[in-house]
This record gives C-alpha cells, sequence and structure tokens, in this order.
DNA sequence: TGCTATTGTATTGTGCACAATACAACTTTA
DNA sequence: TAAAGTTGTATTGTGCACAATACAATAGCA
C-alpha cells in the first residue's frame, strides 16, 4: 500500500457518506416511511396513495376511467408491479377493474365512490409531511427542479 | 362543483408532479436500474453493492470484521432486509458470517477475499455513472446537501 | 384472407423493505 | 444468584419492484 492509500482511503468515491445516490436511497425509503402514519386512517400503502393521486387528477379533467398503461406511464412502473397494485386495491373497494369494450386487451381502472371519497381524508397530508420539515418551499422546490433535471437526464 | 374548480385543480398539492416526494421516489428507482448493467460485471444488486462499500470501508479503518448491527445501523436498514441479504452475499462467496466468540448474540460478517477482490471491479463505478449526467459536481454536491439535510429533519 | 408484427396485460421468479414477533444471550438489580 | 429487563439477531408475513416470459387481441399488409 502506497503511503497516500494509508493516509487516507483508496476510493473516497467509494464510501457512503459522499454518494448522492446513498442519500437518495435513504432519502427515499424515510419519505415512505414518513406517509404511512398519515397513509393509517386511509388503509393504504405509498405506492397505493400514487396510484389515487393520478386516478384522482383523471377524473378532474373529467374523465372516468383509466388505462392500466397509461397508469404505468404517469407512475413509470412495471406492469409487474402494478396490476397485483391494482387488484390489491380493487380488493378492498377503492377500485375496480374491467376490460374495455372496444379493445378487449385493454383493461380500464375506475375509481368507486369510496375510492374518490378517500381524497377528503388525504387533502391535508402534503401540509402534514411538509410540517416535518423545516425547509422553506422555495429551497424545496430548488430541490425537486435539481431531481427532475437529473430524472429527465437518466430516463431511458 | 364550484368554479374555480373546474377552473383548475380541487388540491393541486395532491397533483403527481407537484411533489418533492414523488420525484424522490422516482429518481431513486431510476438510479437503482442505472446502477443494474454497472453492477452485473459483480453479480451483485444495488442493495449488495451498498454492504460491499460499507464493509470495504470498515476494512480500511484496519478492522476485519463487521457486527449486523453495525451495518443495520451504517445502513439503516431492518434486520429483516439486511439478514437474508448477508445471506446471499455469503451464498455467493462474498463475505462469511459467525457468531462472536465473546459474545454469541454478535454476529460477525467478514469479507473473503472474492468479496475484497470485487473492489477493484467497482472503483470505476462512481465515474460511469457521473458519466450519465450532465451536471456540474459542485450542482451535485449542492443537491447532496438539501437531501442530507432533509434526512436530518425527518430522521427519527 | 391469411401472415406477421405490435400492443396491452398478466404471470413467474428473485430480491428487497419493513412491521411484528420470537427468542436466546447478556446485563442489571434486588 | 435468581428474576426482570435489555440487546442482538432471526423469522414470518405482506407488499412492492422489476426482469423475463407468455399470451391473447388487434393492426398492418401482401
Amino acid at each position: 500500500m502506497s503511503d497516500e492509500e494509508l493516509a487516507s482511503s483508496v476510493f473516497p468515491a467509494l464510501h457512503l457518506e459522499n454518494q448522492l445516490c446513498f442519500s437518495l436511497y435513504r432519502l427515499s425509503r424515510l419519505v415512505t416511511q414518513s406517509y404511512t402514519p398519515l397513509l393509517k386512517p386511509l388503509a393504504i400503502t405509498y405506492p397505493q396513495y400514487l396510484v389515487l393521486l393520478v386516478l384522482w387528477q383523471n377524473e378532474e379533467q373529467g374523465l372516468c376511467s383509466m388505462s392500466v398503461s397509461q397508469l404505468t406511464t404517469a407512475l413509470q412502473l412495471d406492469t409487474g408491479t402494478v396490476t397485483p397494485l391494482l387488484k390489491r386495491m380493487e380488493a378492498k373497494g377503492i377500485l375496480s377493474r374491467q376490460r374495455d369494450q372496444n379493445d378487449e386487451r385493454v383493461v380500464l381502472v375506475k375509481l368507486t365512490d369510496h375510492g374518490r371519497g378517500l381524497r377528503e381524508l388525504a387533502k391535508s397530508i402534503p401540509q402534514q409531511l411538509l410540517c416535518q420539515v423545516e425547509m422553506g418551499v422555495e429551497e424545496l422546490q430548488g430541490l425537486q427542479g435539481g431531481l427532475k433535471t437529473l430524472i429527465g437526464q437518466m430516463n431511458p
């Protein structure tokens, strides 16, 4: 081993605390954990909450249903993730799934009244989460801007 | 529905593209996906790579083993995640697990020669990942600074 | 009309991630 | 030193996440 290697580190880029990726990984899990108690009244998980965000937004545009592929596109998730996710949500009575009459390959997802009603329970969640953080909205938006830039660059 | 609700959105904070949390979630998955091809020569997953980062760093400090609890602390992961993770890595011959003589509750994790050797294959990974991104190192460090601040605030 | 290619969804298998629980080994304390 | 409490790891069960594969329905075309 050379002197400089002994002095500090052989590969400082391989150190955990230097890795943006690890901070990202850590914070993402931490955020999911923070949602858990907030989603308890709705009896759903964080990915299920994301599905609801998309479906609520879709109804806001006057549409009453959405295909599975539209959902996977919005969430950028695999069908192998989304299909069982939707089945669990269907089992809870949050939404319904049925094939499109015009194209039998398409499965249309519709909110039930229950699923629609959960929005009332969810509307305060963003604010509640924000309270746990001592950072200005501007700084948070700046942070999201950076993340979105990276997403745009890494997206295939 | 009121006019303003019709005009745009009932709850804009509930829109996907406004959510820092979703960007975080999306980018975190995207990063893991980006590691996959880079880790293929090592035949490990991203979480397994993180375990190696910690073990390599530990050896750099002159220590030859590490307890499971030290690993869970470093990675901030549950034992229910780490224990099977280590077993899979043991099965691949990357590390060994055996109970501490002094305290039979403790399981000590040691790198094998193979696990130690993987570092040579890994040393170029941070640079390779950086190449996929068109963002200056300073900006990336600024971004990590923001993430670390949030981690510090949300950490229980 | 057949033939090929594409599209949309589902299935299978592996690997996390974490809550809840269990339990053995150690420590503390009465 | 025996009972009570703590610590360290493992196990169980549920829910993602994704690669790989399968397959049926549709579309395009010779």
